[in-house]
DNA sequence: ACGAATGTTGCGGG
DNA sequence: ACCCGCAACATTCG
């Protein structure tokens, strides 16, 4: 259940493999066409067949398959799965989209809670409107969070979670980032002091940037390729660590629900 | 055995 | 603006 790194990761994965050949035909081997978000398999049909994919980027949690002539996105969501080998036959039921190239090699998007997603689109403009920040890039920086979070009247953790506030975060590296800046997941935004704010918005890159290079984390059932899995879960300090002592501290890491979202943190460092 | 929980997002309602 | 509850779906866990 993939957030920027997970995505990235797999980002990585598909741009030095991924068919550059011309795409040939397009399937749903479980015949879930809800895959296809904004058109029906003959609109998808028209607007693929024929062209080629010149690189693979991403933004927020969607993979950008960059064509010739237009955009493929992927969105994950809970449990999908890009991959470049085809699976095995008892797997196939959970592939919803096949990409065909015409150098025989394919795409398989395998999802099985089927929430996972494919746009077409002739331009991401759309998707620019409904993205925040990078939180990677020149333009997330300490002073733009600050401001930011001054600008809102919420709670911290929800306003993290919104994709257009800080485009990619998710639930692991949101509780890991409040916990290392020291922040209460309920604490109001426009009450985050300057200096927390600064601890905040540096967490926040650096747990990202480290996740990256662990390829992400794999905890149930995230895996890039077909077995690939993330070394970053070893390095979490209190997403699904329960009772478990904080490692700044030792006192138990509780887990309450905020914003209907499973929420660990330390009530020690991280005061309300 | 069955209800609850799972790393996501979008909607409607107050 | 913001928060909540619930929906999409399948599998695993207690």
């Amino acid at each position: 259940m993939p957030e920027l790194p997970e995505v990235q990761t797999v980002v990585n994965y598909l741009q030095p493999s991924i068919s550059r050949e011309n795409i040939q035909s397009l399937e749903s081997p479980n015949r879930y066409y809800a895959v296809l978000e904004n058109g029906s398999p003959l609109d998808y049909n028209n607007f693929l067949i024929g062209k080629k994919i010149k690189s693979v980027s991403r933004r927020g949690k969607y993979i950008i398959l960059n064509l010739n002539s237009g955009y493929l996105l992927i969105h994950l969501r809970m449990t999908g799965k890009v991959l470049l080998e085809k699976p095995d036959p008892e797997n196939m039921k959970y592939v919803s989209f096949q990409l065909n190239f015409s150098d025989d090699s394919s795409l398989f998007f395998h999802d099985v809670r089927k929430f996972g997603r494919i746009y077409m689109s002739k331009k991401l403009d759309w998707l620019e409107n409904k993205l925040g920040v990078e939180p990677l890039s020149n333009e997330f920086t300490p002073n733009w969070l600050y401001k930011h979070l001054k600008y809102h009247k919420r709670m911290i953790k929800p306003l993290l979670l919104d994709q257009k506030f800080i485009a990619g975060l998710g639930n692991i590296y949101i509780d890991e980032s409040l916990w290392e800046s020291c922040i209460h997941p309920r604490t109001q935004s426009n009450n985050i002091s300057q200096n927390r704010s600064n601890q905040l918005s540096c967490s926040i890159i650096n747990i990202l940037r480290k996740a990256i290079s662990y390829n992400g984390t794999t905890i149930i059932n995230y895996s890039y390729g077909i077995n690939n899995s993330g070394n970053f879960s070893d390095k979490l300090h209190v997403f699904g660590k329960t009772n478990f002592p904080c490692p700044r501290c030792n006192t138990l890491i509780v887990k309450n629900f905020v914003a209907q979202r499973g929420t660990h943190f330390c009530k020690k460092c991280q005061k309300y």
